[in-house]
DNA sequence: GGAAACTACTTGCCTGTAGCAAGCATGTGT
DNA sequence: ACACATGCTTGCTACAGGCAAGTAGTTTCC
């Protein structure tokens, strides 16, 4: 599924697939005694206290003139009241009667029914499976590209272990780093995990809308140095100011405790990270030529007065 | 989400935003010259080579007196051509002709540009993430579970972090084991990575429908003895055989590059990897009590002629 | 072999859905 | 005060699509 066509038929398969799926259940209205337009006015009616027609009209794509002749036969059998609108003369309030919820209420079980019916077709794992697929689609094509939500946490159990595999994954694929690297940084982990001393020292990672996006560690040295470590950051969260924000998060930190410097070690050619060395002040103290991770690299060292 | 009322009212949601949303996307129909029922019948005759009446009127759930009528129209505007049947009578076959083809191909391409709109509220990377939640979808709620696929491989960049954040996420939350067990088992993937030798050492990877699900593997710790270290499966793949899978690949593999004994640690408790040592032949040579990872263990050896 | 039952399709009839446009009442801007 | 916009209603209309009766073939069963 890479191309933009191949996707294309992807998603219509699905499409074909799920309008089928549903579609069958919304038949089950035509067992009631409304039709699912009818059915759909109920159902806004239910959810928004106090609606006028045109509400309903452009909420649900319907012609003003069907919408005002389905309320007036819901007038009639006494599901809907309506009132004049205090603050407009032409608008009219409606309002769901106790009768209009029962209506709803029975509506909305029928289709609960239906729903729970397709949904016991999998076991309770595949379910949750299914939401959670289900709340991807939406989150994605729901237009408002919904801006993501940043947040930044101390490292739990597997953060690490994720740090590692994603150093590994990546630094192979646009770098052609070989496994070895991926080696060092597990020993980066291990010794990082196997004497972390919260007084000193500190690891965050950064959560987009809760899906780890990017992590820094800080690390001792000695009394007065503290390293900063495993700085990256997922390209998908690239844009979203997360590698400066972890940069700086790292450096306050370091103060905060007393370091007097800091230090950093990387290679040459990393530009994006040297971007966010430079501005938060990091100096470039010391270039090594060297062979490392099945490449030839240029180890650099980073220095920066606290 | 847990309860499974709260399950229907997220899919109850999904499904009013999606078919919202497609909705929007058929009355594009509108925009063409066909109706909906229209196009899906032209569509299911661009499907099936040669169709009948009935067998459309079945296949979309419609009422065969109007598939009769659609049809007709479709004749008289030469989209269709029909046949009587040969070996029956009744029945008719449909056939789209040259001209029904064309119009097929613009619906498709209408449609196609739809889909297209409609993902492109997303980039490449979250249009991926749509797809492949549509097909978890579907997957699931399309009745027949569809045997999963499990492949094994070998490890590749980024396996070894995924084995560390597993161990250490899992094993803290069904154990309560601390920090320091992710970092051993940093250590011991950083020491795998760093001197893997193909000739003795191998790994394997589990995947069930392409997502990482268990591994295992070999290390040889002397010219006579290999190691079966870091064996896990996820919860979720359970029951697939693969457990019991990894350790006969791996213990065939210790045979074949002519090991004579092999060893393995882990402590007491575990018991469904106890389990496939014990089928596989391996016996417990040694129980040390001691303590580590937070915790109280009984520190075991099993070893296994080969 | 032939009546009865069944299947494939057609056609007439009818209802419900829903859009369009004209009309009326109330509001808003100049 | 006037024009114009907004909210709602109503008459007209088209179309989708179901139901049932009818025709012509096919299978079944005696």
């Amino acid at each position: 599924m890479n191309d933009i066509e191949t996707r294309v038929d992807a998603v219509r398969r699905f499409s074909r697939f799920y309008t089928k799926r549903i579609g069958l259940l919304s038949d089950g209205f035509l067992g009631s005694e409304y039709s699912l337009t009818e059915a759909r006015v109920i159902y806004e009616l239910a959810q928004s206290e106090a609606q006028s027609p045109t509400g309903l009209a452009s909420e649900l794509e319907l012609d003003p003139g069907y919408v005002s002749r389905v309320v007036k036969r819901f007038e009639r059998r006494g599901l809907v009241a309506r009132e004049p609108s205090p603050d407009d003369g032409r608008k009219v309030v409606l309002r769901l009667t106790a009768l209009g919820r029962t209506a709803f209420d029975e509506l909305a079980t029928g289709s609960r029914a239906q729903i729970q019916q397709l949904l016991s077709s999998t076991d309770e794992e595949g379910q949750r499976r299914v939401i959670d697929a289900m709340q991807t689609v939406e989150g994605q094509l729901s237009g408002e590209p919904r801006r993501p939500i940043v947040t930044y946490r101390a490292h739990r159990p597997g953060d690490f272990g994720w740090i590692v595999e994603r150093h590994g994954a990546i630094y192979h694929e646009s770098h052609g780093w070989d496994a070895t690297f991926e080696a060092m940084v597990a020993g980066i982990a291990k010794e990082f995990l196997e004497r972390f001393d919260p007084a000193w020292e500190r690891s965050w990672i950064a959560e987009v809308d809760g899906r780890r996006a990017g992590n820094i560690a800080l690390v001792r040295r000695s009394k007065t140095v503290g390293q900063l470590r495993l700085l990256f950051v997922e390209s998908w969260a690239r844009g979203l100011g997360i590698g400066t924000r972890l940069v700086s998060e790292c450096v306050g930190q370091a103060r905060h405790v007393g370091y007097r410097k800091m230090v950093l070690f990387t290679v040459a050619g990393l530009d994006p990270a040297r971007r966010l060395y430079e501005a938060e002040g990091f100096r470039l103290t010391e270039e090594t030529p060297g062979h490392s991770w099945g490449k030839d690299h240029i180890a650099q060292t980073w220095e920066l007065k606290l």
